[in-house]
DNA sequence: GGAGACGGAGCGGAACTCGATCACGGTGCT
DNA sequence: AGCACCGTGATCGAGTTCCGCTCCGTCTCC
């Protein structure tokens, strides 16, 4: 089992980390730490997530998980970012140029790509991205999605003769928040994701692109 | 000033309220205890309220904010239960019929309210409606935009000459979803409202609709 | 006078700190 | 090469602080 994902940062600088894991096992921990985070937040939610739940499911004591988070809202965000690059992992594989036929479809794959996510990914629902933590003033530049959009824009443009304009970034981003949303609302009562609701989205994402790229 | 907001009672019964306010200084207290927490809320984040903060800012004690709310959750659905009428019920007065040429504009007069209440009411932003804390399970039905879809597909069938169809309620929904993710990212950088963002959607409220109503 | 409304000290538990301790890995000595 | 040493990263958990919440005495309205 491939605890070190690969050789990408675990975590964007962005993420609010105390102290960067320096040796292999610490690498481990801090994965361990946020693989506990999900798991008790997919059973209870975020809210009533305690430090001393995330340090004992992870084996680890109340200190270790204060070396790596300065604060519980931390390690949420912290667990937000990591979701964050996952999507991006995935629909960045997704978007090869040429894998699909058209821009739209490859649009509708990033679609698929969100619902994957929710399905797969324990507590994805919780915390999806790092908008739903209300933290004032915005502790980030941009919002997860318009950082996703840009990605998905920028494959459309490079992969998929979509032309680079601001019209069509202004739809790519408006697409990408639309399936977001109609995403997260079919999955909000139905752990599996209602499967009208998910028809619904991929039609509004067809619609709102349909002769801009 | 018109604390005690006309006759209606201030807050739906499904609002988690401990007592009743019998009294009328007591009506007038509960309003001012939300109010105060929407003030809060609008400066540090809802994650970062404190009941003691609540306290202080409405001119109270500790032990009355806890004789109206059991706990520190229910004052945040509290607010974003009164968020949500206050949305009802201007779209509601938006929704009369004949008011607007179309259905379709009726819906747009929706996104205007909407956009309306990001400007007007502190805090809405972060306490939009009663679907942001993440308490599992989850503690209503449906959520508060599923609500305000069936507010808002009556109204067009019964004004704007809609079909009463799935197919309708459907886009409805979408509809209102859509504008509520499109109207809260234009709202989630720029306090006043990203103006090409509103725009955009606008244009997806009818792109997501066009000739389904 | 009685019920509704209010205040605020105090309790319990959760967030967070901090200094002691352990483990890893590099360094130099034999 | 093998080994003792040592510096730094990593871990632990008791203790402190802060915050959610209760309880009961006091005050205000009808």
């Amino acid at each position: 089992m491939n605890i070190i994902e690969s050789s990408t940062p675990l975590l964007s600088a962005s993420a609010p980390i105390r102290n960067e894991p320096v040796q292999a096992r610490s690498t481990a921990r801090l994965a361990t730490l946020l693989d506990s985070a999900a798991a008790v937040i997919d059973e209870i939610g975020y809210e009533r997530l305690t430090t001393a739940m995330v340090a004992e499911r992870a084996g680890a004591s109340i200190g270790t998980v204060y070396r790596y988070f300065p604060d519980r809202i931390a390690v949420l965000q912290s667990l937000a970012a990591r979701n964050s690059e996952r999507l991006m992992g995935r629909v960045a594989a997704e978007l090869v140029p040429a894998r699909h036929a058209s821009a739209t479809d490859a649009l509708l794959a990033v679609l698929d790509a969100m619902t994957e996510l929710f399905r797969t990914e324990p507590g994805y629902r919780s915390v999806r991205v790092g908008d739903v933590l209300d933290l004032l003033p915005p502790t980030t530049e941009s919002t997860a999605n318009a950082a996703m959009a840009d990605v998905v824009a920028d494959a459309l443009v490079a992969g998929y003769g979509a032309a680079d304009t601001v019209e069509v970034r202004l739809a790519v981003g408006t697409a990408v928040e639309i399936a977001d949303a109609l995403v997260a609302r079919a999955f909000a009562r139905d752990g599996r994701g209602d499967a009208a609701l998910l028809a619904e989205a991929a039609r509004a994402v067809r619609a709102v692109v349909a002769g801009r790229l």
